[in-house]
DNA sequence: TATTATACTTACCTATAAGTAAGATATGGA
DNA sequence: TCCATATCTTACTTATAGGTAAGTATAATA
């Protein structure tokens, strides 16, 4: 229709907003034709499988860390605004309805999921953590946070906390994921 | 059959197990019915929806949590008991594969439950947000722990971390909530 | 202008889900 | 022994999900 068909975007679009606030199984392909005023049949011309357009997702949400955070792996940079920023991310994101992170969303039915979005989901998860992690390196040994034992391990913890807020947030409300946040903040040191 | 059937107690067993490792969207009573070898309409008989069943789950965790935990607020008692118990009994329920925890369950599929089950959910984690916190007070009073910032806020972080790392350790293997237990055990200045 | 690829729609299929109504069986009292 | 209740099964309904096949319209291209 137009010149340029942006109904894959918008698919896309749509397709994040339904997997970060119901997860992988919590929404069908009629929610986003729906939504669009197209016809089931368009997403599946875009995306043959349900597979297809996860996978699709992932590797966005992969481009978009990478691209947020590949100057600081290469070249270190100040970790606390790196770790700022992902606050911000995601209470973000928590209050435009995308409650559940990617993994997240992917967790719950993750015994299900075919090999090649396990995969992915699994690498997307290793990328963060290796993120975080040298963001703890770095902001420790510059004397930016304080915080006993692995580096990798309070990474770890730091993202399992804030995925943890951000469900408990849809239960008990968002404040929460603010009080998580506070509360993070304090156990590396840093004011609140 | 059985002189009492325990037919509701198995499909309650087996309920639990399929909600924790699938999340509520994520098993159907066929799942149910086939392991017990019984009929879909035999569920149906003991809990008429499955918003029965799930509240019945629910008012399970509950009374398991007031059970053991009634004691120590009524009394007090040793807070670092009462949180070592709760890092051994997520750890098993990990292990046996009931990785995702009952809010945490409920958390994806939260917007479209049913009024009684949300109270009921909602109500659980205020119980449990409620419980933790008073060992965080008593743990710090008494110098078991050490931490800054509000005892509510920690106590809510810490069930953050535990919910978020059975999730993610999903994805990435079992040693991920170990890890998790560890860190969460060195914010609190106990050592490793 | 005829052709081809793109981007859809219409119309279907199959599987599964939740749920219901009516009947069968068995068991324990009155 | 008759009756009532508890505990199921058989057989269905309705809705939705993911997916496919074939046709249609538009736009670029040779």
């Amino acid at each position: 229709m137009g010149r340029i068909s942006d109904t894959r975007e918008q698919i896309m679009d749509r397709a994040a907003e339904l997997l970060m606030s119901r997860g992988f199984n919590g929404f069908s392909y009629r929610d986003i034709s729906s939504h669009l005023g197209v016809k089931n049949a368009a997403i599946h011309y875009h995306f043959p499988a349900k597979t297809d357009l996860a996978l699709a997702l992932v590797d966005e949400y992969r481009r978009i860390l990478r691209k947020g955070t590949s100057e600081f792996m290469a070249y270190g940079g100040s970790a606390l605004e790196q770790l700022e920023g992902f606050f911000v991310f995601t209470t973000k994101q928590c209050h435009i309805g995308r409650c559940i992170c990617p993994f997240g969303a992917f967790s719950v039915d993750y015994s299900e999921l075919p090999d090649d979005l396990r995969d992915a989901t699994q690498s997307f998860m290793e990328e963060s953590i290796k993120w975080l992690t040298r963001v703890m390196e770095v902001g420790r040994s510059e004397g930016q946070f304080s915080y006993e034992g692995d580096p990798r391990a309070k990474a770890i913890t730091v993202l399992a906390a804030l995925q943890g807020a951000r469900q408990m947030a849809r239960i008990h409300g968002i404040e929460l994921l603010n009080d998580v946040v506070t509360q993070v903040r304090q156990d590396l040191g840093l004011a609140a």
